[in-house]
DNA sequence: TGTATATATGAATTGTTGTTCATATATTTG
DNA sequence: CAAATATATGAACAACAATTCATATATACA
């Protein structure tokens, strides 16, 4: 293994905290399929418009996610590369550990 | 995307957790290189004896470690083939945004 | 310009998580 | 078997994070 600072393994913690909430993975999940609304987003994941929004500011404060208006929506769309990537090795280790 | 079950959602946030610790990732980030007993983890981390347990133990009950006994000595190595192949995921973003 | 709709945000509350400190358990060795 | 060493664990505390509720801001449209 490399030397890695004591600083980037703190951002890297940092980092995986975004994935390590039901809310934002829920969220996270959905637009991987594309952009969506905030009211959509609330709606498809049966919570409070409120809940949606703040964890949106999260993942838009660490560049997760990023905005778009269309008159008065606000459209979200996945703003990283590799979110993708991340988000389907950790599916994979969870499936493979299902199945025994 | 597939169609992931909320249940399934819910354990990969769960699984992520575990990474979204700095004590909990630098002791994975030294495991990296093989296995390591609990003073050897806690001397080379500067911590105390009693964090190092308390998070092994998190990250035993998930099955990511498992210990070995050699005397008096635990030896704790990764126990799970996923581990190394999150981290790097996680880490190639982290250097990659420092890059610019 | 007033009303309705969409989203954001602040404050309070609640729940969770990590660390600390003290102590318990296990193993080795004299 | 007593003392020393290595690790684990429980309880208390402190820090943090998520949700709720109320409200603010922004846009559209009549």
């Amino acid at each position: 293994m490399q030397n890695i600072s004591l600083d980037t393994l703190f951002e890297l913690s940092e980092f995986f905290k975004f994935f390590g909430d039901t809310t934002r993975i829920r969220v996270i999940h959905l637009l991987l399929s594309g952009e969506m609304s905030v009211s959509a987003i609330a709606e498809k994941l049966n919570l409070e418009q409120s809940v949606v929004s703040h964890q949106l500011r999260i993942l838009r404060t660490a560049n997760l996610v990023k905005p778009t208006r269309d008159g008065r929506k606000i459209y979200y769309s996945l703003d990283d590369e590799h979110i993708g990537e991340i988000f389907n090795t950790g599916l994979a280790h969870i499936l493979h550990k299902k199945k025994g």
